[in-house]
DNA sequence: AGTCCACAGGAACCGTAGGGAT
DNA sequence: ATCCCTACGGTTCCTGTGGACT
């Protein structure tokens, strides 16, 4: 049933990008100086999930790899890295240049240090996620390093800007933007079927099957290839000769409670109380979630530190918030928003 | 209009943990 | 074994904002 699995994974990039020759056409023109052994810009590339942002980073890098000799890239997770350290680290070790830096007794001044000295090729951070790093400060750092060309991929350029300082905000603003929208239907289904043709034997799932997926997933295309990979896989331990329905059906409702999954476990004991909280009571106010939270828990911690987990949450995309104020209310996101699969 | 108060979120600070140096 | 550094999570303190109540 499955010929390559390689091309139903999250983080495959095809040989081909489709439906995003323009925005690819643009983040390329932007990298373009590397190929004379210039310093680039710095790429801001937004657009919400699943719309192709962090494919088409290193589609295009990957391609500047096989024009380029002596160019390097890497890619940093920042939501995986939420720290400065981790973060300076992750891109050392890509580098190659972290043999002797321990994690507490190296400040982290001397990791920047160490990128400034870093005299290898001209290199290609790709900073996914960047609207998630606790302290954006080292956009700055990276940026005032001339053999370091960067990639910024963020959800909303709102979220980003509003989370660093006024003088990286004026840089940033004049560096070149990539907006990315959510697919159309048609389109996510010449993805995925583009993705079935080669990673699956024939006929093992229809065109309508295809067109519900697409369907489902609002515009997602991680999710509906997240549908389509955990369906395959299902119906594969299942020793099925082709997708049912059925497991269609589940396959979409636990590629969605996947992506959720991942975030909750992320949390400590403390904030999943009090998300649990708001997933009984909300919509609620902070001063209630810190009442019903010191009840249900040794050695509460603050009502500030309560604030930040629910901004943090509300980063994540667990939690949202409505008012400003006093009139302020926190509930859980409508994850079945996206429509269910008929 | 004026006061009050819950809230958001920044800043400074503190205790702890983990690693290096001696 | 001991001391020293630093990151990190948390707390305390603070300012600014905007509903709600008088």
């Amino acid at each position: 049933m499955i010929r390559d699995a390689r091309v139903l994974r999250a983080g495959f990039v095809p040989r081909e990008v489709e439906h995003r020759d323009a925005e690819v056409n643009h983040l390329s023109s932007v990298l373009e100086p590397i190929t004379n052994g210039e310093p680039a810009d710095t790429a801001i590339v937004t657009g919400p999930s699943g719309a192709g942002k962090t494919c088409i980073s290193q589609f295009v890098t990957e391609r500047l790899r096989e024009e380029v000799l002596n160019v390097e890239t890497t890619y940093v997770n920042c939501w995986r890295n939420y720290t400065r350290f981790r973060t300076l680290y992750q891109i050392l070790d890509d580098l190659g240049a972290t043999i002797d830096i321990h994690r507490q007794s190296t400040p982290h001044d001397e990791l920047v240090d160490r990128l400034q000295q870093h005299d290898g090729p001209r290199t290609v951070v790709i900073l996914d996620e960047v609207d998630q790093l606790e302290d954006p400060s080292i956009i700055y750092d990276l940026h005032s390093l001339p053999q370091f060309a960067i990639i910024c991929i963020a959800n909303k350029e709102e979220e980003l800007f509003s989370r660093v300082d006024d003088r990286l905000v004026s840089r940033l603003r004049s560096s070149e933007h990539v907006r990315m929208d959510k697919y159309h239907d048609e389109q996510l289904y010449d993805i995925l079927s583009a993705r079935a043709k080669w990673g699956l034997d024939e006929d093992v799932i229809t065109d309508d099957q295809l067109y519900r997926i697409a369907d489902a997933a609002a515009g997602d295309a991680r999710l509906t290839i997240g549908i389509l990979r955990t369906a395959a896989g299902k119906a594969d331990r299942e020793n099925h000769e082709r997708i049912t329905d059925d497991i269609l059906l589940d396959a979409a409702e636990d590629a969605r409670a996947q992506i959720k999954q991942k975030s909750l476990d992320s949390l400590t004991p403390h904030q999943r109380v009090v998300y649990d909280i708001v997933r009984e009571h909300g919509p609620v106010g902070p001063s209630e979630i810190h009442e019903r939270y010191s009840e249900d828990v040794d050695d509460p911690r603050t009502k500030r530190t309560i604030r930040t987990y629910l901004s943090k949450m509300e980063q994540y995309n667990l939690l949202e918030a409505e008012g400003t104020s006093r009139d302020r209310e926190y509930s859980l996101v409508d994850s079945a928003a996206a429509s269910p699969m008929q």
